[in-house]
DNA sequence: TAGATTGTTAATCGATTAACAATC
DNA sequence: TAGATTGTTAATCGATTAACAATC
């Protein structure tokens, strides 16, 4: 769905106005019967003979992936990481906001990063009450992120996105998403071992 | 398969011998005929009756992910994402040692970051050859990226794992390994709207 | 009307699970 | 021998693709 807006979006810079599903499914090396199906399990977008309107789709699909509406988030741990990702453009430019840093490092509670001061993890709750915390994105050690996530939770986050390389339990209603930096490495060096024999990944 | 070692690990820590299919899959949340094609798939690994001998399996899979041997690499585009991963433990634990660095901007070229000193990108065919490069890491702006990916697939390197949202082309024989931020922040935001009417998705 | 393209149903394909003979 | 567990074949399930009536 994402690919999608992204090529929808990318059509509408290039000044059409209608794409057909076999234009959209070429562009993302897809079958056609495949993206018309996605399509229409969310509603009827598109009209026979025409294709679908790029001017009514794009925002019809920013609704369905929820980011046509802001996303208070807190970012939790700042390390390396977790500095680099409160500067991360792509966070911003898709209705992601980062209200609130976190960390329980008292050399690092107090710094000011990007326009924001760095608070000390145990106000987590009252400024998630106060903010409104939806998300939080976890930067934190293996050790602590369990931690950090039921604090998260019970405060009423419900997403996460973890880059710690630990498996987190989360209950049902809180959405998790794990970023395991070490795994897609392994991955890359298994895909380009194995290319010696002949057997070839998609990207 | 990195799933599986990381049990086997986590099982050796805790003093056992060996393990069976199906308590593998249950730490997993898989099935247990599952996990014995995984493993059959590349050799005859287990015992009946017995299970699978975590000393022996264990440096079999890290030769089959390809983590017992070290792969140069480099990192390129030194901002604040590509500071972040030079630093980044996860990447040395696993055989992975970033031993070059990267950028066109003078005002990084020359500084020294985590004991290497960041070289121009007009300088890479000579240092790919001289360290023997096989794996690039791509922390540049979307709109270099396939330029950077060009340059070192042509001076020999055989995988990019490439933080940019750009979609890049890599010729047969090149591995790809895309980490999209935008898309994973995405895909969370639409599974914590999503919740609201009962949908769930694993973790 | 003829050509294009949708939404959806039926057919195909692949992947997951169940079952079981072989083996420790 | 009896219990446990493998590797693998057969059965099931779901997802992808093809086909087509409906519609612009």
């Amino acid at each position: 769905m994402s690919l999608y807006l992204r090529q929808l979006e990318s059509a509408q810079t290039r000044g059409l106005q209608t794409l057909s599903s076999g234009q959209l499914a070429a562009s993302l090396g897809l079958n056609d019967a495949q993206v018309r199906k996605d399509l229409a399990f969310f509603g009827h977008f598109g009209r026979p003979g025409i294709g679908y309107q790029i001017s009514d789709l794009i925002p019809a699909l920013r609704g369905i992936l929820g980011i046509d509406r802001d996303w208070p988030a807190a970012l939790v741990g700042l390390g390396n990481l977790g500095r680099a990702l409160v500067q991360y453009r792509g966070f911003r430019s898709r209705g992601f906001h980062i209200v609130a840093l976190f960390d329980t490092d008292p050399k690092i509670v107090g710094r000011r990063i990007d326009g924001l001061t760095v608070l000390a993890l145990d106000t987590f709750a009252v400024k998630a009450a106060e903010l409104g915390l939806v998300l939080a994105v976890l930067c934190v050690p293996a050790e602590a992120a369990q931690g950090v996530a039921d604090l998260a939770v019970s405060c009423g986050v419900r997403g996460l996105l973890n880059f710690a390389p630990a498996p987190l339990a989360v209950p049902p209603g809180v959405s998790l998403l794990n970023v395991d930096l070490s795994l897609q490495l392994e991955q890359l060096a298994y895909q380009v071992q194995s290319l010696g024999r002949g057997i070839n990944q998609p990207a």
